[in-house]
DNA sequence: GCAACTAGTTTCATCTAGTGAAAAGAGTAG
DNA sequence: CTACTCTTTTCACTAGATGAAACTAGTTGC
């Protein structure tokens, strides 16, 4: 009485975790590959031979499975065409611009689910700085990242120190789409110590100037 | 009797092949994917929901399916980690390099199944050329690049006019990974009667330089 | 050389979980 | 209101996924 009837392939899910378990972690033996999804090998190496047959994977000599040709042509198209690769596009110069600007890494954040998920950044060049977000989720309720994309104050920064890991403080800005809608947000982020008083200040004018320019070139974007 | 003991997950080749279709097209229906895949609409959409679920697939208000965060994710991560994506980072300023000095199309190709799948592309600036192949796939037996990815003689331009397209010529010439065995092939097409003699002997050294060129990258590339 | 591992592959009886026709909704015209 | 298209839900049936266990191949130790 759990879920009363919610249809979904199973098999086919799993399937694509194990795709992501591989691609995520670049290069998976089958034993490995069947633990982090937990399923025992035989049922893991019918999916991942699936897989393979597909193109979806490769597998190398020693027998470890890697990212296939087909997924590589789907990335390919997809960072070429979908809306939120434009937005990655779009984003990267004023995330350039941003870290630039204040020598703190700056990230592009977008809504998954009912997570913040970083999907691109412009690294810091400083010895201490913030690095490897990409990809990686965080939740909305207790971060500025969350409060900014799934809130409603487009034009304004939100300035805090991280809930995610200590010593890191925040200043966030919500991007606006073609039709008004907050579609992401810019992030900055870098250690508590060095974003404190006006750097922080100057931090959130900056981000937000960075999330308005950002959202100015969308509007020129949308296709037919 | 066709197959004796091939054991592969159909409704896990489904999904994937609703994701390939879905990615693939940018965005469509449920009616317009269950045509494409030739699925009926009740089973196809199990699918859709189920890649949806997953944040393979994003629906947007219409009802419409794109590509979603996770694709995204792993497209990026894809991109960023996979040896074949390095081949493509490293290709793409010898690709550049080659249009540049030839003024013609030129493009990188793997081996996919028993096909050449064409990766990444330098697009020639003039106004008759070469373009779109990205993502195309060429049968391996009756093309020159096909020859090239399949056969042994790497330090050699293969130059011939196309025989998957009329008034298409090409010259390509094999790459070598580190350890020796070709890994990629690079070549430049572009119109028969702008290739011709003398154009094609130069087109012809320039790809096997390029290949070289690439292929010594290749060398200092490798990981642990 | 053999025993004791470990990792990958194949087999097959069991029964769950995927299937798709059909019916029901939800818009949109005409 | 009727007729159309597109999406969603339902449900009886059984094809197909499952995973324990047997098997194979490769490695290490003694």
């Amino acid at each position: 009485m759990s879920e009363p009837t919610l249809h979904v392939a199973r098999s086919a899910e799993r399937a694509l975790n194990l795709l992501d378990a591989v691609v995520s972690a670049g290069a998976l033996s089958l034993g490995e590959a069947a633990k982090i999804v937990d399923l025992p090998t035989s049922t893991a190496l019918r999916h991942l031979k699936t897989l393979e047959l597909n193109g979806y994977l490769t597998r190398a000599a020693g027998g470890t499975f890697s990212v296939g040709p087909t997924f590589l042509r789907l990335a390919v198209a997809s960072l070429e065409a979908s809306p939120m690769a434009r937005l990655i596009l779009a984003a990267q110069p004023h995330l350039n611009a941003l870290t630039e600007a204040t020598g703190e890494s700056s990230y592009l954040a977008v809504l998954e689910h009912d997570h913040a998920l970083y999907l691109a950044t412009a690294e810091s060049t400083r010895a201490i700085r913030h690095a490897g977000w990409v990809g990686r989720t965080v939740p909305l309720d207790t971060t500025a990242v969350g409060a900014a994309l799934a809130g409603q104050k487009p034009g304004q920064a939100h300035c805090v120190i991280s809930a995610v890991e200590p010593d890191v403080s925040a200043a966030v800005a919500a991007v606006s789409g073609p039709d008004g809608t907050i579609v992401a947000a810019l992030s900055l982020l870098g250690p508590s110590q060095r974003l404190t008083g006006k750097a922080m200040k100057a931090a959130g004018a900056a981000v937000l100037q960075a999330a308005g320019a950002l959202s100015i070139d969308l509007v020129g974007e949308q296709p037919a």
